[in-house]
DNA sequence: TAGGACTCAACC
DNA sequence: GTTGAGTCCTAT
């Protein structure tokens, strides 16, 4: 009789013993269907030597129902989600679940019925029977194909309206294949002639892909130097090898620009992986990848996962982006997980950044990483000048935050229809609203926070939970009407200052809210490029990635506020948004200037900007680091407690702390209520485990909360390597 | 006495 | 995490 040890999908149940039933091959890797109790769930055979489990009597297990027709997963990928769960103190399951993300691959090939608007029709020629939701239907479905359901999600009608518009014809079926392969990425497409450092680096690569063994990189060049058309060297020495490449973009706003870079390269463009991929084509890819017929694959950092058959290359560009860190669920970084996955697939792995990371500089001076420089602009470009406004002595007029050089600026870029950029950190119109009248200031019911006024949704909302609700005419509070005042600055509030000073300038806001999609990041990026934007303002989402050769002036409008916060890597954040945003002028032949409005000029951070001295900048934060003992010279761990009820957050966290390990070498801080103490409705508290280097951070944690046990409704959270602090 | 709210242990 | 069994309680 076969015994196997299967992790079942299950966050709290460790591994359990199956029958393997006769004639049935399971090899470890195989994605299987198990019995649990009443229902049936998906396991994975795992190697019983790796994990413990129970001596269960043999004949008492019950036997595997089926093995799902997938290639089993390989080995340096179980190794992987072995490591990640051991890592970042996360249950087995959690973390195998994000290798198997799409449950429809896994039931193999097949064909899936998609829906699209039917093409030829004439649509003003209908006869009646146009109800508003058809037409909504109508208009929200262009170019959209998928699923019923993801159709009626997407024109925000019922499934109902939608047959009913497929009996009339409006809508036709189309029969998708899951597996259907993708065009194949060309490396010889349009080979660059790369010279210089360029030429240095990319050789660098393209040996250590060619020698199949992992090798980790640091990519650091300024902004505009060329970074992309370096590593891509690399991707086509892994494509002239048969093997596949994984790319990790922190956001799926910046893949638009990329797939360009990447089409003019390679002749295709890339398969893609993200959130809202549609169901079929998270199966079309997921099988590919596991096949071998997605070759480059690029992605949100859920795509770290992909269980590829033969990978050949892992890249993360914009590697210092704290978009990568992972902050629920399982709270991983995916730019440390993705040096892991080239360890355990022996290749080579490129961190592409112009502002890396104090961590991983420390990994390079350590000897760890290797540390590619590109110290100048890509075809002769200049770096942009930098100039500080201080906003102490050149104050905006009341209500208004542009200060008059970067108002002049702006006038003399828009009269030589130049392109401009104004960056201030801050979504919607204006984060607090308050009432005139008695002071009430309209605040989250879920979260210790302010609503947010977005002024071109017409709505309050709160950043943290998505609560929504209608300005209201009068305050909720006192009944006042017409009393309610905006408080502050956001990019919708700088768009209509900008659009006061400079009428006629057609001016575009870029964050999250109006850039959701990849289609329409394609959209604001064809604009941009058409010159049909003279001046964009933008979050922290226009600090990445874009290439607009007519932008020639950055404004930064308020550079203080990330500095507010004053959590670990403030300083170093503000650095690199800073430094980033700048590097979007004069990237084309003219030059840039960048106005960087602040009230602490002679702040480091500001200091080390404006004259340029990246390594000043970098050395005085690594000292700053190292008297501190904080990462990366020591390492660091959060625990938080939440609940419903505020009593039993803090009982809980209270018993916690109160069962504290006492270790030379690791402080305990805490606990504390967290500076986002509600939040989604749960009431939080916090303790900080500061430890020396060499601490086994992560066994000391495990240790100390097994034996504890809390009442159902409070979860314990432990997050390794924090980001946040809040 | 049927049905709801709750606790608890097992799940291989 | 989810489920079913067991317990207690209440409205009828």
């Amino acid at each position: 009789m076969t015994r196997a040890r299967c992790i079942v999908f299950n966050a709290a149940l460790g591994a359990l013993d199956y029958r393997v039933p006769e004639g049935m091959d399971a090899p470890t890797g195989s994605v299987v269907v198990v019995p649990l109790g009443p229902r049936q769930i998906l396991g994975l055979v795992w190697d019983d030597g790796d994990l413990p489990g129970d001596d269960y009597p043999a004949h008492k297990l019950r036997s595997i129902l089926e093995v799902l027709p997938v290639p089993p997963l390989p080995t340096p990928l179980r190794r992987l989600i072995a490591w990640t769960a051991d890592y970042y103190l996360a249950p087995l399951s959690a973390v195998a679940r994000m290798a198997l993300s799409s449950s429809a691959a896994l039931k193999g090939s097949g064909t899936v019925t998609e829906y699209r608007l039917t093409p030829s029709r004439t649509y003003g020629s209908e006869p009646a029977r146009m109800t508003p939701q058809r037409l909504q239907a109508l208009d929200l479905l262009q170019g959209e194909q998928a699923t019923m359901r993801e159709l009626a999600e997407i024109a925000g009608v019922s499934e109902g309206v939608l047959r009913g518009m497929l009996g009339q014809g409006l809508l036709e079926a189309v029969l998708v294949d899951s597996d259907r392969p993708y065009p194949e990425p060309d490396p010889r497409f349009a080979q660059p002639e790369l010279e210089g450092e360029q030429a240095e680096a990319a050789a660098e690569m393209v040996a250590a892909v060619r020698a199949r063994k992992f090798q980790p990189f640091l990519l650091d060049g300024v902004t505009g130097s060329g970074k992309t058309e370096t590593y891509f060297e690399a991707v086509a020495a892994a494509l002239e090898a048969g093997r596949q490449v994984l790319v990790l973009l922190p956001e799926i706003a910046l893949t638009a620009a990329f797939l360009g870079r990447f089409e003019a390269r390679f002749g295709v463009a890339p398969v893609t992986w993200h959130s809202s991929l549609k169901a079929s084509e998270r199966r079309r890819a997921w099988r590919q990848v596991a096949f071998g017929g997605a070759k480059v694959v690029v992605g949100a950092r859920s795509a770290l996962f992909l269980p590829f058959a033969d990978l050949g290359l892992v890249v993360v560009d914009e590697a210092h982006e704290i978009a990568f860190k992972q902050d629920d669920g399982v709270r991983y970084n995916a730019r440390d997980v993705a040096v892991m996955r080239g360890h355990f697939e022996g290749v080579p792995v490129v961190l592409a950044s112009a502002t890396p990371a104090l961590e991983s500089l420390q990994m390079a001076e350590a000897g760890r990483y290797k540390r590619l420089v590109l110290p100048s602009r890509f075809g002769g470009a200049q770096l942009p000048r930098i100039e500080v406004v201080n906003l102490t002595e050149l104050q905006p007029p009341r209500g208004r935050w542009l200060a008059p050089p970067l108002v002049e600026a702006l006038q003399n870029r828009l009269a030589k229809g130049e392109q401009s950029l104004l960056f201030l950190n801050r979504r919607g119109y204006a984060p607090l609203t308050l009432c005139r009248h008695c002071g009430f200031r309209f605040k989250c019911p879920n979260c210790s926070a302010w609503l947010v006024e977005h002024r071109l949704s017409q709505r309050l909302a709160c950043h943290h939970c998505g609560h929504e609700v209608p300005p209201p005419p009068v305050c909720p509070e006192c009944g006042e009407p017409d009393c309610l005042v905006a408080c502050g600055p956001g990019v919708e509030r700088i768009a209509d200052e900008v659009s006061e000073l400079l009428p006629g300038a057609r001016v575009a806001v870029v964050t999250s809210d109006t850039l959701a999609s990849p289609a329409a990041a394609a959209e604001f990026v064809a604009q941009a490029e058409a010159k049909a934007i003279d001046v964009i303002v933008g979050t922290q989402l226009v600090t990445k990635g874009f290439h607009f050769p007519e932008l020639t002036l950055v404004g930064v409008v308020d550079a203080d506020m990330g500095l507010d916060g004053g959590d670990l890597r403030a300083a170093e954040r503000t650095y690199q948004q800073i430094a980033q945003v700048a590097g979007r002028a004069g990237r084309g032949a003219k030059a840039g200037d960048v106005l960087i409005q602040t009230r602490h000029p002679k702040a480091a951070v500001i200091a080390a900007l404006a004259s340029g001295s990246r390594d000043a900048f970098y050395e005085a934060e690594t000292e700053a680091r190292r008297e501190a003992g904080a990462p990366p010279f020591g390492r660091w761990a959060a625990i938080i407690v939440s609940s419903e009820d505020e009593a039993e957050a803090r009982e809980a966290a209270r018993a916690i702390g109160g069962t504290r390990p006492d270790e030379p070498g690791v402080l305990i801080l805490g606990p504390a209520p967290a500076p986002l103490s509600l939040l989604r409705g749960r009431h939080r508290y916090r303790l900080l485990i500061a430890a020396r280097r060499s601490a086994e951070v992560q066994k000391l944690i495990r240790g100390w909360l097994a034996p504890l046990r809390f009442p159902p409704g409070v979860r314990v959270a432990v997050d390794i390597d924090p980001y946040s602090f809040v």
